[in-house]
DNA sequence: AACTATTTATAAGA
DNA sequence: TTCTTATAAATAGTT
């Protein structure tokens, strides 16, 4: 039905056996809808092209009948391959999408979750930081609460010191030359550090 | 494309409406063929009448593609109903038709099964009615075969007897009235048996 | 994507 | 169901 007769042969030709299965495909599908609506009939056509896209596929409105009669147990297996070739490119396609879908949402997740991760970190080390400068700012606080509350340590009353005690001998300045004290007077000065 | 137009609609009129069933479903199922052929594609046609039956399918060669592309999950899923019912159709349709097979050849087993039984039966009744007689004509056999074989029993050789021995006092008949025989003479006789 | 000459499918009738 | 045939529809080749 066109300008010329063809035989019903594989096209050689890449673009027009293209262009062929285009126009075929929605000539296909078309009557395949007709049908159904003018005879009340079930229809389903799958149409996968070479490259193995499916490009369309046709209305089934009910349940399938239960009466296949006439075909034989051959017939209803080839049907059943048939089936089951198309339900399996149907399932891999659909896993496919849910495989991305959640891919893309693990992803996300896993920003997040990375995201998380580093926050968690931060307050883990900003804790800890804080922790060391309560124990540090803590301690001095408590120090100097404790010295104020504390009798002054003298050494006439025989105070029982338990605090490290640190030594230190302090020289004085040197004095001008012009200076009247005499060289061998030093103070000796005593620093008690707790 | 034929005598008038039509719109498409379901054709009220049962008998055209069938007619053109078979006709377009043919045509349909042709232009599968083409279109598979021409372009190298694969095509699955599934039509099944409005009462039910599956009149034809089409040629789908190898396995489907993977990439569908274009196709939504919805797609895909609906796809997958489709496909999904005509599967059941189809299997439900085998099923019936192996079912109908098991219960011929269930059938005719159970007919030789019963015949089996009965053969049985009759071996078992046979077997023991041949048990008892060999019991019978067996054991006559065996006492005449020892009978045979056993030296005659006398008193006067003290033969010692283990067998079951019987005694019985036999009366001799009455003896007529004109007998001269005196009264008083009896005749004792031992019988033995084993 | 359009166009259109032809082929093909098919509606109606037998 | 099948055949016939006028006509509608599809489409091959072309632009």
């Amino acid at each position: 039905m066109g300008r010329g007769k063809i035989v019903i042969r594989r096209i050689d030709n890449s673009t027009s056996r293209q262009v062929t299965f285009s126009k075929r495909r929605s000539g296909l599908l078309k009557k395949a809808k007709e049908l159904a609506v003018l005879c009340d009939a079930e229809v389903g056509v799958i149409v996968f092209s070479s490259t193995g896209k499916l490009y369309d596929h046709a209305n089934t409105r009910q349940l399938m009948g239960e009466e296949l009669s006439g075909l034989s147990i051959k017939d209803l297996e080839n049907l059943e391959n048939q089936l089951e070739k198309s339900m399996k490119g149907v399932r891999i396609k659909k896993e496919q999408i849910l495989t991305d879908e959640i891919k893309e949402m693990s992803q996300k997740g896993n920003l997040i979750y990375q995201e998380n991760l580093e926050l968690h970190k931060k307050v883990d080390l900003i804790g800890q930081e804080n922790a060391e400068l309560r124990k540090v700012y803590g301690e001095r606080n408590v120090d100097e609460a404790n010295r104020a509350s504390r009798p002054p340590y003298t050494v006439e009353n025989g105070y029982d010191l338990h605090a490290p005690i640190r030594l230190q001998l302090s020289q004085p300045q040197p004095q001008p030359h012009n200076s009247e004290a005499p060289a061998s007077s030093m103070k000796l000065g005593l620093q008690l550090q707790y």
